[in-house]
DNA sequence: ACTAGGTTTCGAACACGTTCAAAACCTTTC
DNA sequence: GAAAGGTTTTGAACGTGTTCGAAACCTAGT
């Protein structure tokens, strides 16, 4: 891989690297933890960071050494949704071979760690859409989380009892992850009962994509899936020049 | 439909409505006016509303008087993409019956339109994102905009030489749509010289979309058109319950 | 001309995200 | 234990989006 990792800062005085003290780390811990509480409770706009300091029992300036943004809080509830859905998954992809079954149940694993959050999620996916945005999807910054994602959909596909052709097979984690990217974006404008629009777009889309996966190897439509895979390589990153 | 749209507010004193007098239409435009000049010198934060009302010649509060918030300011930019497209897509339309020249052109014509405003963008479309905000691409508010569009496709589609399967034809001006707003969702993204990246993607892409909708009518596509025009229609509008 | 009722304009005041210089605290070294 | 040097904590202060009550302005009716 050629991906210019630019020297990751390795002298930066940042808090956020690593725990330094176990003291600061529990501070850290009771930041976030009373964040996602009122932003569970009051919402995102509706909480404060003085009322996020105050509940931490901490000094706003003191939740600012350990997070530069009020944003930046949230990035703990981003990581909780990849992790609890990898945890799920794991006893998922122990009980079916079904490529449809594992794509379904990975994210209806998603929907369910994320359900809590449906409010304030919207407030998070819209900022982090924005380009600059450290939360971006697309950003260095939670390419970790990225990775851990598009690894889970590998794992997906190669327990899986699918033929995926040739020109497909490397690009394909990646398509799914952008699916997956899809069904969010869905589902944070969703607002009906128990998300239950999102989930129809699961149960509907499933197959289709399913479906898709094994036509792919059809004669008619492998310049389609060269053609896609061309693609996905060619405009990976689209915030490198 | 039991959409519970809340009365609309029929006696709503708001400015937004229509012009009351033309004096008041003036000050509107000096206000709108002053503030895209400070998006595109000083980009969006950098604008602050003292500003925007300093350099129109009005107080902070008349400012608000007509605009309810910083970002409504934008609506002016978001009616002009609509309206500079479409011109431009007259003459182009008259040019070609080709499908894919049609489309490439649309959407280089969205392109050109908006680069000016390419910094800011970004921000914009990240609060447009927010599923309660007035302009995200799916609220009621900018459903004029979203209509013009679309109508544009359909007219796009209408006087092209391509025949569309009967299952799709109905909605595929809508998926056009949903496509370009994939491509402005890239192109927020987009830092390359020149968005020479969404360029590329534009490319790539036309010609697979026109192989797809060719390929739509092939038997052992056709069950997922199908689905494709059900999915569509059921899922229109996640945001009414 | 004067008044009444609505529309438009004003700018001080407010709320909240964020910054910063100084203090408190902790660990290590002598 | 005292000093030195780093880490953590504090809260007052700042900038900016937004609100609000009052003033200025306009139009129409008498």
């Amino acid at each position: 891989m050629t991906t210019p990792e630019p020297t990751p800062d390795a002298a930066a005085p940042d808090p956020a690297d690593g725990p330094r003290t176990p003291k600061s780390e529990r501070t850290r811990q009771q930041i976030v933890a009373a964040a996602l509480t009122l932003f569970r409770e009051q919402g995102y706009q509706g909480t404060t960071m003085r009322a996020v300091a105050a509940s931490a029992g901490v000094s706003v300036g003191n939740a600012y050494y350990y997070f530069s943004s009020k944003e930046e809080l949230i990035q703990g509830f981003y990581d909780q949704m990849v992790t609890d859905q990898a945890a799920a998954c794991v006893e998922l992809f122990a009980a079916s071979t079904d490529f449809a079954s594992r794509l379904r149940g990975a994210l209806l694993a998603w929907l369910d760690a994320a359900e809590p959050y449906h409010e304030f999620a919207g407030r998070f996916f819209a900022t982090a859409a924005q380009p600059d945005n450290p939360l971006s999807p697309f950003s260095q910054a939670s390419s970790p989380a990225r990775d851990a994602s598009i690894a889970l959909y590998r794992e997906l596909i190669g327990g899986a009892r699918v033929t995926v052709g040739d020109e497909l097979a490397a690009t394909l984690p990646e398509l799914l992850w952008l699916y997956q990217l899809g069904v969010v974006l869905y589902w944070v404008h969703d607002s009906s009962e128990g998300t239950a629009r999102t989930r129809l777009l699961i149960e509907h889309t499933v197959p289709m994509v399913s479906r898709l996966v094994r036509l792919s190897r059809l004669p008619v439509i492998r310049p389609l899936s060269r053609q896609t895979a061309e693609l996905v390589g060619l405009l990976r990153g689209p915030r490198a020049g």
